[in-house]
DNA sequence: GTGGTCTAGACCACG
DNA sequence: GTGGTCTAGACCACA
């Protein structure tokens, strides 16, 4: 998995990189109970100091997403739950206002929805 | 048009603020050509800092959701650009992500989306 | 509030600075909606580098014991959750153990147990 | 006797040895004199390292729990010295304390500390 | 002046 | 060789 860093995005460097990891978990490039690289070994890779990929895998491990094992690191989690539905939802009425102020309608905000849910799985 | 920020939320106050107003924009709370309180007013009433009320408008001005008038403070923009599709594509992307990794479909996705979407009109 | 570091104490400094706070809230020795002071003035104080007192806020920030506030730092916490009563217990049950080791009943046990109950009201 | 590990917590295992092993003699189900798997036996049927166990069998040692016979290995000590007060109740006026911050009275953490105790022991 | 981010590097605990 | 702890110091975002 290709993972990059874009040093002009105005957000943080580790959640850049949680965020490709996020989307690198649902494109299934990883399995689950497979590892990802060691924090020092990222960070090298990525030039960033590995306190940065520390944090990331910190917040990907608090939201469920992986699970950090004694042995082998930071390893992808079975399965995740699925409570934060009020988050995705928060997130989503925003999106949508922004969407409407901009004169897109419910079935085109639809269409946009659904096709960067396929792609994705891409 | 009721905005309560919340001084333990991660997020920045002008931010809180941002958006609140663009789904009060999206609801139809404001007409275009409305003028939003006074940067002064509006800071008294929420107890914050007036920079933190001008960087929120500063903020909705620059997307385009207002113009700053010499006379009439903060008002409505009538048509709003569209250009800003890649980035709502970018984050209905990370949302989708995290949904599909708590094993929500397409079909599912969607009717949130849509669900959403209408909430922001009430 | 007189907090104290034990360089020979084994266990790391962030954890001594948490269990201390958690003492102090227990004793009544803050109030809800008190602010502790700001980690790099507690950091100087007490001669460690901010991270550290950062991560100690953090946990409790976590725990539920103090609530990270944008204007007033962090700030103790109105009211806590009952919820973690299973990690109590577990802890519990390898101190019984101990003691049952050690030939001591369960009467002497509570008595003990309540000895420290009250200690940490005084 | 059944002991368990688990990778992904976050105590060490030489740590969760040590401490099913406490819960076990407190339990009864050692006699005194009678011997512990050896190192290498314990360690190969949990898949740990060797060192591992070795390191926990060290700290039973060392706290008393058994005595390093050259013959018979681990084997539990007969009478087991009661100084560790000490630490019992630094570690129980943190229980309390975090129970007390939950709202928890003195009553009712004795109850629970005595349910505990008798849990122990079946 | 507050906390957040990031870097850099040292030492230790763990397995 | 892994992650955890701690230090030190820089810069920025926020209010």
């Amino acid at each position: 998995m290709i993972i990059s860093i874009d040093t002009l995005n105005t957000s943080p460097i580790y959640e850049q990189l949680r965020d490709q990891i996020v989307l690198g978990i649902a494109a299934g490039q990883f399995e689950a109970g497979e590892s990802l690289p060691s924090v020092r070994r990222l960070a090298a890779d990525l030039g960033v100091n590995f306190h940065t990929v520390n944090k990331s895998y910190r917040m990907l491990c608090d939201e469920g997403y992986i699970v950090m094992d004694r042995r082998k690191g930071a390893v992808i989690a079975g399965e995740m739950p699925r409570n934060e539905e009020l988050d995705l939802s928060r997130k989503l009425r925003l999106l949508a206002a922004e969407a409407i102020c901009r004169g897109i309608g419910e079935d085109e905000f639809l269409k946009i929805c659904g096709k960067n849910f396929r792609e994705v799985l891409t």
